[in-house]
DNA sequence: AACGGTTTGGTACTAAAGTATGAGTCTAAA
DNA sequence: TTTAGACTCATACTTTAGTACCAAACCGTT
């Protein structure tokens, strides 16, 4: 909220101050009036350009992110998340184990409590379910 | 190709419009120079949103795409694609082989020939390197 | 018609995955 | 301090997954 309003005042600033110029070089008579009204013609080119990347970043980048609120909803604990990111990068039981430093006993708990939770019959369905989840 | 030269024949077309008219009005001793700067600035403030979307629209769209060629370059069989999609899906080689109306046994064969094929030694790992490989 | 590649399916096996149950440890909160 | 929840691990078991090998049927091409 700060930064929009801190972005528009330095907007509505720059735009007053090329209005200024440019009514300077018109009323000076200089032969700079074309050079005025090009700078303003870049400047708002770069306007345009900048506010519609700020508009679109904030349509683009939910997909890409992880609904922390979703996973407390499920009552998904910490280790059995990194269980579920371990099952997403293709790794079996007993290497999700070694990565996480415990036993496949372990993980095959965790695994299993993790299917519960969402309800998942397999771990490739719990890795498409968590995906329409947009947990992983 | 086209499109473009089109797109930027008509950029170049209303730049000198914008131009000529801009001159005529401050020639003519108007109040309208700072209409004529207003429409200018406008102008081309919707010029950078555009060219910025169209630039934008090239990066974003290809994450989404399938790419039909790696599939061929892996050697994968249609039968073998539906079965990875099956796979994707969270199902079982059973419930694949329910789905496709063929028996168990050709998913597992399937799906042991696909392993082989994207160099992986699991289902999840098979998403993992497909997904890699946007085939899904 | 013969050929190569795909699809299908079976048997027999090994390897993972998943379930059920019980139990000990640890930590943060009541 | 005791209590609940999370994490750990084991045993014993059932169910899927995956491999290896073989073989028949199908299908478009030459």
């Amino acid at each position: 909220m700060k930064k929009t309003v801190l972005v528009f005042g330095l907007l509505i600033l720059a735009l007053l101050l090329l209005f200024q110029f440019s009514k300077y070089a018109v009323i000076s008579g200089d032969l700079n009036s074309e050079l005025a009204i090009a700078l303003i013609a870049i400047t708002f080119f770069f306007v345009g350009v900048y506010l519609n990347k700020k508009s679109l970043q904030k349509k683009v980048k939910p997909s890409a992110e992880i609904n922390h609120k979703k996973i407390k909803d499920l009552d998904i604990s910490k280790r059995e998340y990194e269980v579920l990111l371990g099952i997403s990068e293709g790794l079996s039981n007993k290497e999700i184990g070694e990565k996480l430093f415990v036993s496949e006993s372990t993980i095959k708990t965790h695994v299993s409590n993790l299917l519960a939770k969402l309800s998942a019959k397999r771990r490739t369905q719990a890795l498409q379910i968590a995906k329409d989840f947009k947990i992983i």
